[in-house]
RNA sequence: GGUUCCGUGGCCGAGUGGCUAGGCAGAGGUCUGCAAAACCUCCUACAGCAGUUCGAAUCUGCUCGGGACCUCCA
């Protein structure tokens, strides 16, 4: 078998994957900013080093998965920047920074657990990391990389970049910066411009806020990153993990602040999902076109013509190699619906199929098609993460399954150790590897007897030529979203629409 | 302006030198009480121009078009 090789964005390499630590990994991945709701972008790569997790379990690793949330510091929480210019009256009214925090990052975890996500090993939160935040700004200005004013520390990124490689990951140089003419905040207190805050002083009227050495105040952006990475994997982990878009500013300030207080490159491998887009677009904040994943899940939102499941937008995703741009569309998702719904039946199908007892006369060519699909589907996975590639494969097995099932191919075409082969291989790339799984309703509860009572019953009136009756039952379900299907060898079959 | 990525058939998307990617849609057929589903067949594209090569979607150059990052961002 192929061995794991990875496109390592710091090195632009694609690199066999050789974990620090034989037979473990340890992998951070940067984790929503819980100020606000997610939205289909979000999703991406949760979805996506979910399935390197997953694969990484897969290949008999033991992983930690650490994957933080951003509850503090350096966001402005929705609306209430607003609210403050409104009414100080709203003051009461308003919810509490935790109060907000909570309430977002209990909704995340609802969405991640709609998209199968498995749960990380460790959640830290910047909140609950503050001391160490503290205790790494203060090894950096002891290192003579880091200076006070006014109560916040700035990052020298000059400094750094006179003896390390900044830039590295995101392809930049210092001096080619773009000359910003735009008046950040706290930009006349930083020596340069290009460095960046670890400590924030809190303004009177901001209200989540921390004693530091440096007075009152918060962390900045990236420092948490580091310091839960940092706690939790080491000075030098396996992969670190986030959207492109991340690059730059945060993981390049991450890797100059744990170079100094670690003396190496926090992460060996850094993977970089792309982005979602909408018309071509970037989906964010920015161009204001972003669907939240309750709206995806409900359809309502005026791009969407219908709601979309999330085991639908996970294998939307999927379709995808992950560092390419995925465009939004209504077209897509509900291609991926019906993919989705075709390779799903094919996979309860090959279930039912009974492994034939011993090798008849077995179709060598299929044997031989089927096995060198089943055996690429790792080379492809293998050659980083190319769920697409995988996803083709299955598809190409499909109509084989389906034909056995039917009858139109017997089932001793395939060897015993084919057919074997074959049902491990769709359990585990389908459930455990791409975390994909039935969305039937009827797979627990009464519904599914109820669906049989009533298939009964039309076999019944169908066996009497009552076809009115037959009819019936099938168009009054169908109504209901529920779909009959007579099978070739007189059984009914049912789908969900 | 700097760095960088991309432009594939009606739509979405793999693919980095020669071999049908795949999904969805569309057309025809088989099956069926009728359906649906399934199965079979078809639709064979690679922004443009020039070059390298026996051979290019894939390499090189140029042109056009779009995106990302440089500011919060998954």
């Amino acid at each position: 078998m192929s061995e794991l090789k990875v496109l390592n964005s710091y090195t632009r390499q694609k690199e066999v994957f050789t974990p620090i630590t034989p037979g473990h990994v340890g992998m951070y991945v940067c984790g929503p900013t819980v100020s606000g709701e997610s939205h289909l972008g979000h999703a991406r790569p949760f979805i996506t080093f979910d399935v390197i997790y997953r694969y990484l379990l897969h290949l008999g690793y033991k992983v930690r998965y650490v994957r933080n949330i951003t509850d503090a510091g350096h966001f402005e929480e929705e609306g209430r920047a607003a609210e403050d210019k409104i009414s100080n009256k709203a003051v009461l009214e308003k919810l509490e920074p935790m109060e907000l925090v909570q309430k977002y990052t209990n909704l995340f975890h609802w969405a991640m657990l709609q998209f199968n996500n498995l749960e990380p090993s460790i959640e830290p939160t910047a909140t609950g990391h503050i001391v160490e935040q503290i205790e790494m700004i203060k090894a950096i200005i002891d290192a003579g990389y880091a200076y006070e004013v006014n109560g916040s520390v700035y990052f020298d990124v000059k400094k750094y970049a006179e003896h390390y490689p900044y830039g590295k990951l995101s392809g930049r140089i210092l001096d080619e910066q773009l000359e910003t003419t735009r008046d950040l905040d706290g930009q006349d207190e930083k020596r340069d411009k290009a460095d960046f805050a670890l400590w924030k002083a809190a303004p009177p009227e901001h209200i989540m806020r921390w004693v530091s050495p440096w007075g009152e105040g918060f962390p900045g952006w990236h420092i948490e990153c580091s310091a839960m990475a940092t706690k939790y994997l080491g000075g030098q982990f396996d992969i670190h993990g986030g959207g492109m878009d991340l690059q730059f500013p945060h993981h390049e300030s991450e890797i100059a602040q744990s170079t100094i207080c670690n003396k190496e490159v926090p992460a060996r491998y850094w993977l970089h999902n792309n982005m979602i887009t909408v018309n071509g677009k970037k989906m964010g904040k920015s161009y204001n076109n972003q669907i939240k994943l309750t709206e995806m899940f409900s359809g309502s939102h005026p791009l969407l013509e219908q709601a979309y499941s999330p085991m639908t937008i996970r294998f939307f995703i999927l379709q995808t190699h992950y560092r390419s741009t995925l465009d939004f569309g209504n077209e897509a998702l509900q291609a991926a619906e019906k993919g989705l719904k075709r390779l799903w039946e094919a996979y309860e199908n090959l279930q039912k199929i009974e492994t034939p007892q011993s090798d008849a006369q077995p179709d060598e060519a299929l044997n031989k098609k089927v096995n060198d699909l089943l055996s690429e589907m790792d080379d492809n996975m293998n050659d980083d993460f190319n769920t697409a590639k995988v996803l083709a494969n299955i598809f190409e097995i499909v109509p084989v399954i389906n034909s056995i099932k039917d009858k139109h191919i017997p089932a001793t075409a395939l060897s015993v150790e084919t057919f074997n082969r074959l049902k491990k291989y769709f359990h585990d790339y389908l459930e455990s590897i791409f975390g994909l799984r039935s969305e039937n309703e009827a797979d627990n509860g009464k519904l599914g007897g109820v669906l049989d009572l009533l298939i009964d019953i039309r076999k019944d009136a169908r066996s009497r030529k009552d076809y009115a009756t037959s009819d019936r039952i099938r168009n009054q379900l169908q109504e209901l979203g529920i779909l009959l299907k007579d099978e070739k060898d007189g059984s009914v079959g049912y789908t969900f629409q």
